[in-house]
DNA sequence: ATATTGACGGGCA
DNA sequence: GTGCCCGCCAATA
């Protein structure tokens, strides 16, 4: 499909391991960064697709809270088996895990 | 083809 | 500093 869920996918599926992107950024990359809202209506349909949902949070970095796997919980579970430090129960810090193109 | 929804972001009160 | 509201784009029904 050439729909820009496939783009989004693309770009979701390019975060390396250990590394957590945004919504906002997912959406940038996208082309627009005005459409977060679409990028995590593609995260509700990556259930059949091989992406790494689990390391798009939000531009705040906190994990979704409607997380449609098993809950914030599964996916803060998810963030710290790929080495990624997850404060209190549902906040990564986006300064030291925050997925860079440049590098 | 139209209306509503949908894992959000950013701005303003 | 926190909370609330509005806006945006695309997909699905």
């Amino acid at each position: 499909m050439n729909t820009l869920y496939e783009n989004i996918y693309s770009i979701v599926k390019e975060i390396p391991l250990g590394k957590v992107s945004t919504y906002a950024q997912i959406a940038f990359l996208s082309g627009n960064p005005r459409r977060s809202r679409v990028v995590g209506f593609a995260m509700a349909s990556c259930k059949h697709a091989n992406v790494p949902c689990h390391r798009v949070i939000y531009s705040s970095g906190e994990l979704s809270k409607n997380f449609g796997i098993g809950g914030t919980d599964e996916q803060r579970l998810l963030l710290e088996n790929e080495g990624i430090e997850v404060s209190g129960q549902n906040t990564v810090d986006l300064n030291k895990f925050l997925w860079k193109m440049e590098e």
